[in-house]
DNA sequence: TTGTAGGCGTTATCAT
DNA sequence: ATGATAACGCCTACAA
């Protein structure tokens, strides 16, 4: 491992001094022709890259930007997440990520840890959106924010897919097939997301002069496990449900397996639309109908809206931009046996 | 936008000299007690959190990983992003990711992009390992990296899962159900994951006296429409295969729908091994057996094995830390119609 | 057009 | 035990 090598290299190397090394690399034009190609020739040479922790101290952008999540697994994050890359990297940042394993605690450090190592703006999809601690320093304003899928009472823009028409035309479209019962699984209780989709299934209900059973609602968790074991509970119930929508990634291995041991299938017995797409719905037997959006044109649209923020085009005011859904229909879904 | 708050700030509000605050959040003993509780109190009271920058001017460890790879969205690669950063976080540091879209160029671009901004080390899957160029940057050493399923010539550590075994162990047990036609479709030529796994069908052949048919061979891609076409190919070959072993996560993808469209039933048909496992394959009808290993591990070992390369506990020298592969046998696999 | 010098926020080396 | 001060590598007035 050599010493670093420095301006100072590079101008002595060149014969000039080290602003005239600093003016070439930044493409300042009153340098002359001969002096530039020297310079340029004494870069190349010795390989010089500005050190980005020297031009930060002087304030110059450092080009990064944060990612918080629950998980980077999830593989609508890391959907987010290449859709933002994309975006990102042609304006010359690079990404930081950091899993908060659900933890607000630790959203609260790494707010401070990517602030600390130069970060300029950060997108977050907070765990809780009511945590007071969270919302204070979001609110502090010390690091540009966007909302990935969530909604906060502070002034700060948010991207998001449009999941309350989602759900209700998958409500409306089993209450239309003559579905009564329509359970409900998916987790997040307390976030936009959750009450976008509740709002959803109650609104397709009013519509058709119907009411939500409260009884068939397991609003709980994304986990798997949850899944499989409330699909079970709900299909063990006196009036099980004749239908089920089951929102969120990891839910639908926990549904599939939990209909196949309860020796139902699917449509006779319980009809089934899941979100968001995924292989597993599209190869499953049957296909599985879904919520779908595109996460990765959502990450597209997280990391617009963070540049706007950071050229001061935007400012952070609780904007909003909606991604659309899509009903996908395949063959899980049936009219409810007689 | 308030102005950052930096060690002035803090000694001024503490009475003492910046060296003093310096001394504090460093951990230094000679400090008075009274003197100590009064900058820690200046600290907490203005939020004071040292800047990476200048730290990482003075030549303090910037503490950021880079992490280089094809796309985030393979399940593989967030699994070991997400077992990397439970290491590496424990040890305070954070990561950087990129994708390289299978670019080698790109790959040598973020390279330099990583350790311009500080990175002191990078995780990295190679997409090339014959590429000259990125053999040349890595073997000038100055970045540490550990190689993530790939082999390099150069002095560089290695992670990765054991593929010959596994697939042997896979190629074996189908030949001694009777299969003599084993076809195997997978991507990554030229990487050593590839002819490990080509190495493994291979001594599993030749210990029952068999040899592999070339023509059943499809080493080109990792795409699921690559594998949807050889799929389709290789069943309306005059001398179909009765067996097929799939490996690359995206490949079940294709070849499940093309086994189905050219109305082949699995096992009787034709039987399959796929890696690594997934939800698909657990929950595909029927489930497939696979040749599983531990990405989420194989993050682990990468993360501690640069670790221990950072702080000089262990050489930059072709060392290869590898983890099991394990065959699972599920309902996908039954002895060749006569 | 080019060079000199000051300062960004830290840490470390001197003094005191 | 504490304070003053010199780097670290870069950018940018300002001077020449």
């Amino acid at each position: 491992m050599t010493k670093r090598v420095t301006v100072h290299d590079v101008a002595r190397a060149a014969g000039v001094a080290i602003a005239t090394v600093s003016r070439v690399v930044n493409g300042v034009p009153t340098v002359g022709e001969d002096v530039r190609a020297r310079v340029q020739a004494a870069i190349d040479e010795l390989g010089w890259k500005p050190s980005m922790a020297a031009q930060s101290m002087r304030g110059v952008s450092t080009r990064m930007i944060g990612f918080i999540f629950s998980d980077i697994r999830n593989p609508i994050y890391s959907a987010m997440v290449k859709g933002a890359e994309g975006i990102l990297s042609e304006h010359g940042y690079m990404i930081m990520v950091a899993s908060s394993d659900g933890s607000s605690e630790r959203e609260l450090a790494l707010l401070d840890l990517f602030r600390q190592r130069g970060a300029e703006g950060v997108i977050f999809a907070v765990q809780d959106e009511s945590n007071p601690k969270v919302l204070a320093k979001v609110r502090s304003g010390n690091l540009p924010v966007v909302l990935l899928e969530r909604e906060l009472d502070a002034p700060v823009n948010a991207v998001g897919a449009d999941h309350l028409s989602g759900t209700r035309r998958a409500a409306e479209y089993l209450i239309s097939l003559g579905h009564r019962r329509i359970a409900m699984i998916t987790g997040g209780n307390g976030t936009r997301v959750a009450r976008d989709r509740l709002l959803g299934l109650r609104q397709a209900h009013e519509q058709a002069g119907l009411t939500v059973d409260p009884q068939l609602l397991r609003l709980d968790s994304f986990s798997t496990e949850y899944a499989y074991r409330e699909m079970q509970m709900l299909l063990s119930l006196p009036q099980p449900p004749t239908a089920a929508i089951v929102l969120g990634m990891p839910l639908l291995s926990g549904v599939l397996p939990a209909i196949r041991i309860s020796n139902r299938r699917i449509p006779e017995d319980i009809s089934l639309i899941a979100s968001n797409d995924s292989e597993l719905a599209q190869l499953a037997t049957p296909p599985i109908s879904v919520i779908r959006y595109d996460a990765h044109a959502l990450g597209n649209e997280a990391a617009r809206m963070l540049l706007r923020q950071l050229k001061g085009e935007v400012p952070p005011d609780k904007i909003r931009i909606q991604i659309p859904t899509e009903l996908v229909l395949r063959g899980s879904c049936a009219s409810p046996a007689q």
